[in-house]
DNA sequence: GCCGTTTTCGGCCCGACTGTTTTCAGTCG
């Protein structure tokens, strides 16, 4: 079991013992714990032998043993136990906005809500609206974020769907097994609703036996497998606990990489690249590369691509039609790959600093040091310090003397690290009408100014736009922070009518920030795509609270900016120097 | 439920907003 997959059902204990009406501390026991486990790569299958799993801060007498079967069987007993008191449908009432641990139960007990299902029903015939303490507004509250999460239900974020599949392909290679992520996740999408590897059979082994031999799935018996497994898709599919499946897809050597097309797709491009093959006297199939019914290595896939006179296309760009006819080298010979700078998008390696992080000098979890250090382990040249300046009390943000003392504290570490240049910033937020939190001489003080909504996001007065042009007019601003505002999944933000926002940005040369969160995506895509028809430019940043947050740049770059085409000199902190990617320069 | 103790229990993420109340519970950032 994947260490995310284990800190995805510690959370799901947490939201059931909340909905229970468990102690509030308690429900924020599961869930820090589940944060720890998540984001530290402890060896757990040793740990929890050798009795050790109580080391893990978070992790005390009573976790413990319910940590250590689920790494050890890959189940819960208690969780079981818990499913038997609480709908598993629950769970998901407490993403609509409106719904908390109290109103969920409420549902449940008295209309007999179980579920979104139930929940759509019951406000379709106005059930809800007639429940104590809920009323007509809280119905039109739940109907819209109802709608939104429909859209995502049953997909998992690209965030956890990439790094378990790494995980797993990882556990793979070192049983000489080769897998690749293909599907969804592969072309990063933002959401997937299946997690993909092909696995290239092994001579002489059943798919079966070579899963049982790499133990990637510890709790599933030979027999089992066998049960998983469906010789038409030559696949075997699991349940996992993100509620998607697992499928583990085999293919033999010399028909991999044309395998490996078909299910990255998405169908549309393989039909092209299909139809493609024929016009150049070849055959595309599901299962092979074919030249009069004689299968090509090509090599690997590049090696297909050269094949049919293309530029090799990334995954991440095959559903934009428009990008395949670009790849088409008509005439051309010899090397394509070279001649293909029409798919030089921004890329990781290009990414030079990260100008939006947290530190708990606000509610960040580490200090200053400790995030510059991790920027220098990914070999930054430059990081911006931006913590909140906000009103909002639950975050302890930098009021003018704070940040005072802050500054000082960024000299001291900034003497210590002359390899990392550690920007002062500051994330201020914009406030109901438009104004910053912090005052303008303030902020021209600071090396970089991220502004972003916080307040009053549900824009009651129509005002946002114009709150964020105003924002971008701003000769202190650089960079505007998650512009929509949306939470994957939970809400939508405002995606709609933001282009005098990007006519203005461009205008003035503020950044609009691409927010690499797996949570946000923010600005994603499609609107990304149409700022940088507008002429904008970006900041691909990570938002981070902690130091391997800062790791989380790559879902900025391939599921936001890479899939809107995005290139590396429309990006600040794509170039070499700090200055460069400040609008006052230094 | 964890942690850190003044070692056996108290603190841990606070407070505005909302819609529903008739004095406030629940949600949310």
């Amino acid at each position: 079991m994947d260490r995310r997959e284990i800190a995805h059902v510690m959370r799901t204990m947490g939201a059931l013992l909340e909905i229970k009406g468990e102690d509030s501390f308690k429900v924020r026991a599961y869930e820090k714990a589940a944060e720890r486990l998540a984001y530290h790569d402890y060896d757990l299958p040793a740990m929890a032998r050798e009795g050790r799993l109580v080391e893990i801060p978070g992790i005390g007498k009573n976790l413990e043993p319910k940590l250590r079967e689920l790494i050890q069987t890959g189940r819960s007993s208690f969780l079981e136990r818990l499913f038997q008191e609480v709908p598993e449908g629950l769970l998901d009432l407490l993403r609509v906005p409106g719904i908390g641990p109290k109103t969920a139960r409420l549902l449940h007990e008295s209309l007999g809500v179980a579920g979104l299902q139930d929940l759509k029903v019951a406000l379709q015939e106005h059930r809800v609206q007639s429940l104590p303490g809920l009323g007509k507004k809280r119905e039109e509250l739940m109907e819209k974020g109802l709608r939104e999460i429909e859209r995502y239900s049953g997909r998992l974020s690209i965030g956890i769907a990439l790094p378990v599949l790494e995980n797993l392909v990882g556990a793979l290679s070192l049983h000489g097994v080769r897998g690749e992520i293909v599907g969804e996740t592969r072309r990063y999408e933002e959401t997937v609703a299946s997690l993909d590897v092909l696995m290239q059979e092994v001579g002489g082994e059943s798919p079966a036996s070579t899963l049982a031999r790499t133990a990637i799935l510890p709790s599933a018996s030979q027999s089992s497998l066998e049960q998983a497994w469906d010789p038409k898709d030559r696949a075997f599919a699991f349940r996992t606990s993100f509620g998607v499946a697992l499928r583990l897809h085999f293919e033999d050597e010399q028909a991999f990489w044309a395998r490996a097309i078909s299910l990255t797709g998405p169908a549309s491009f393989v039909e092209s690249l299909a139809k493609r093959a024929k016009k150049k006297g070849y055959r595309l199939e599901e299962r092979g590369f074919y030249q009069s019914d004689r299968l090509v290595d090509a090599g690997d896939e590049t090696g297909i691509f050269g094949l049919l006179d293309m530029c090799f296309v990334p995954p991440e760009a095959r559903h934009r039609p428009e990008l395949i006819g670009l790849a088409y080298l008509e005439g051309g010979e010899g090397e394509p790959q070279e001649g293909c700078e029409r798919f030089d998008f921004v890329s990781t390696g290009d990414i030079k600093g990260d100008l939006h992080v947290h530190t708990s000098w606000s509610d960040g979890v580490a200090g200053i040091e400790d995030m510059v250090q991790k920027a220098r382990s990914l070999g930054y040249s430059y990081l911006a310090i931006t913590d909140h300046a906000t009103d909002l009390k639950l975050i302890r943000g930098l009021t003018p003397e704070r940040l005072e003392a802050q500054l000082a504290e960024i000299r001291d570490v900034s003497r210590k690290y002359p390899d990392v240049r550690v920007l002062t910033g500051v994330e201020v937020d914009i406030l109901k009408d438009g104004q910053l939190y912090l005052p303008d001489d303030l902020l021209s003080r600071l090396d970089l100014v991220v502004a972003s909504v916080h307040q009053d996001i549900g824009d009651a007065k129509g005002e946002l736009v114009n709150r964020l042009v105003k924002a971008v007019a701003n000769p202190n601003v650089d960079l505007i922070g998650h512009p929509t505002g949306r939470l994957i999944g939970r809400r939508p933000g405002h995606q709609a009518g933001l282009g005098p926002v990007f006519e203005a940005a461009a205008a003035s040369g503020t950044a609009l920030e691409i927010n690499s969160s797996p949570q946000r995506l923010d600005l994603p895509e499609e609107l990304a795509a149409a700022a940088l028809e507008a002429g904008a430019t970006f900041a691909i940043c990570t938002d981070a609270h902690s130091p391997e947050i800062l790791e989380d740049m790559r879902f900025g770059v391939y599921a936001s900016a890479r899939r809107a085409g995005i290139p590396r000199d429309k990006v600040l902190n794509a170039r070499e120097r700090p200055q460069e990617a400040m609008k006052k320069g230094s």
